[in-house]
DNA sequence: TAGTGGTCTAGACCACCCA
DNA sequence: GGGTGGTCTAGACCACTAG
């Protein structure tokens, strides 16, 4: 499992939290006792309470401790990369993909610009139906280096890409930039998706990095308006 | 003043990134250099580093070094607690806030909820609208504990209010939880924002709370569609 | 093998909070 | 004054990348 011992501790009290089984406002042990009581230097236990920090699960105060935020069992965290399948679990919502298309091609001109490639230069494209009580409400489309990824299946397509694409390729994903922006309905919005006349679509652009830098996929997510959350937790930095 | 070493060092290469005179790709000293040329230890160092990275501003890589990605430079950061005005003068557009009220009321009911309050206790009601190169798009409605703020003035209004409270009141705002949807236009926002008949704004709500955990402020930002725009950087974590 | 980043340790001093 | 978190130090061992 390779658990380090401050990620071990943050996962410990994450869960912990996240769970309700460390109710909000409660106090932490100190970083002394926490020290102690997981036997490490006092630095490790610090690594284990920042993480928990940044995450919004805690919040430390100088000279008097750590205490619990009622941030932690926020809903439906769709920060950060969470895919399509890790949040229709959270969200527990009768959800349905249905892959539209999954074929190599040449890149269209939106996709050479995004992935900066050379005009005419071939891109996967994975077309996606993402179906939530019985509703069409997200349309996805995926573009991969096939160089990287080599074909996709439909049957890889219809699960979770990043799945296959971190335990089977072993590809390691760092960093990704999103954009969110609302657009009007394009003529393929129109078909794929249920959009009662709503004349606009809001549109998250995935720029996704693999841990050297490469730029190996976009990703187009648009979804019906009314169907559209995403929230978001930060730190005012100093 | 008080510059953290760490902090130092983030601060220079953050700046020497954003500025252009570290362009990307460029290879970082490593930690060990680092270390020498601060005279510093190397967890400090790597404090720094790791602050960088987090922003998006480099990429470490076990083995090699750490490279300067080309996304610290990113079109109007909109992430984070950026306020208005910081904005603004990043995107670098004509803009213009209106104060349309400043006075405290009974909060009404969505506000209740959202503040955590006894029904009918005052609140700090501030209405704003932004206007950006001569159009009405941006609808601000921020609520603020009387007992906190006392009684804001329009000029304060006018400016940051967030400078007000940092600088004059010494408020320290620690961090924010941001909610983004899509929402039917309401007849006020059809008043004061110049919808051209659209018929939907986007609703950005941010719950924002003081360094002892206490939530101070409510802000509903009503967005015209067609001129939202949110840029995320995000990590992959283990 | 030499250099890199990732993790950890056992100390230290400081500023802050509260009794 | 005793406890808390914030910062820093000078070492150490490991896993990874490269020539």
């Amino acid at each position: 499992m390779k658990e380090n011992i401050h990620q071990h501790i943050f996962n410990e009290y994450a869960q912990g939290i996240q769970a309700g089984r460390i109710t909000p406002g409660t106090k932490l042990p100190s970083e002394n006792e926490l020290m102690k009581s997981y036997s490490t230097s006092r630095e490790t236990v610090r690594k284990a309470l920042n993480l928990l920090m940044q995450h919004g699960y805690i919040q430390k105060l100088k000279g008097k401790g750590s205490y619990v935020l009622d941030m932690g069992r926020m809903n439906f965290p769709i920060t950060g990369l969470t895919s399509f399948k890790e949040m229709s679990g959270k969200i527990g919502r009768a959800s349905h993909t249905h892959v539209h298309t999954t074929h190599n091609i040449e890149a269209p001109p939106a996709v050479v610009e995004a992935l900066q490639l050379e005009p005419g230069a071939p891109v996967c494209e994975v077309i996606r139906v993402r179906e939530i009580d019985n509703e069409r409400v997200i349309l996805d489309k995926d573009y991969f280096l096939p160089a990287i990824v080599g074909r996709l299946t439909a049957e890889i397509a219809a699960g979770s890409i990043y799945e296959y694409l971190e335990q089977v390729l072993k590809l390691v994903i760092s960093y990704a930039k999103k954009e969110i922006s609302v657009e009007v309905a394009t003529i393929e919005d129109r078909e794929l998706l249920d959009l009662h006349g709503l004349s606009h679509v809001v549109v998250v652009r995935n720029f996704v990095y693999l841990e050297d830098t490469t730029l190996f996929q976009y990703t187009e997510s648009r979804h019906r308006l009314d169907k559209f959350q995403f929230v978001d937790f930060a730190r005012r930095m100093p």
